[in-house]
DNA sequence: CGGGTGACTCGAC
DNA sequence: CGTCGAGCCACCC
């Protein structure tokens, strides 16, 4: 696993209950602007990690849940966003700017 | 090496 | 936030 995985899931695990952030904000973050679909393609596997990860948390730039197909189950993916708090209604993130969660804005303010 | 694919994103309309 | 097209990049034949 490159570094670059590494660094991915380590943001994800970030992301606290009841918020959410996009596949994009990930990818600027690590470093790869452009690698929006490769941190989709790390969720994807993010299963053959050993550390859980929270991958319910990570939605496209919209709040909507495109990855709800990748979870064992039909709405697996809206449940466990609404156990968090986060209202959820035809695949979409109500509030999303509300609950969206920037890795730049809120780890910068802790690393500072 | 080349082509297909996708849990994305952006700009236009 | 609907659609369409183009760009993107790791992965898998």
């Amino acid at each position: 696993m490159s570094d670059l995985y590494s660094r991915i899931y380590g943001v994800v695990r970030l992301i606290p209950a009841g918020r959410a952030t996009s596949y994009g904000a990930i990818a600027r973050y690590i470093g790869s602007p452009r690698g929006s679909r490769m941190v989709g393609w790390a969720m994807n596997q993010c299963h053959a990690h050993k550390e859980y990860t929270p991958a319910h948390r990570v939605v496209n730039r919209l709040g909507m849940l495109s990855g709800k197909h990748h979870f064992p189950g039909e709405n697996v993916m809206q449940e466990l966003l609404e156990s968090e708090g986060i209202m959820v209604v035809n695949d979409q993130i109500q509030n999303f700017d509300q609950v969206f969660w920037d890795p730049f804005k809120e780890l910068d303010e802790i690393s500072i």
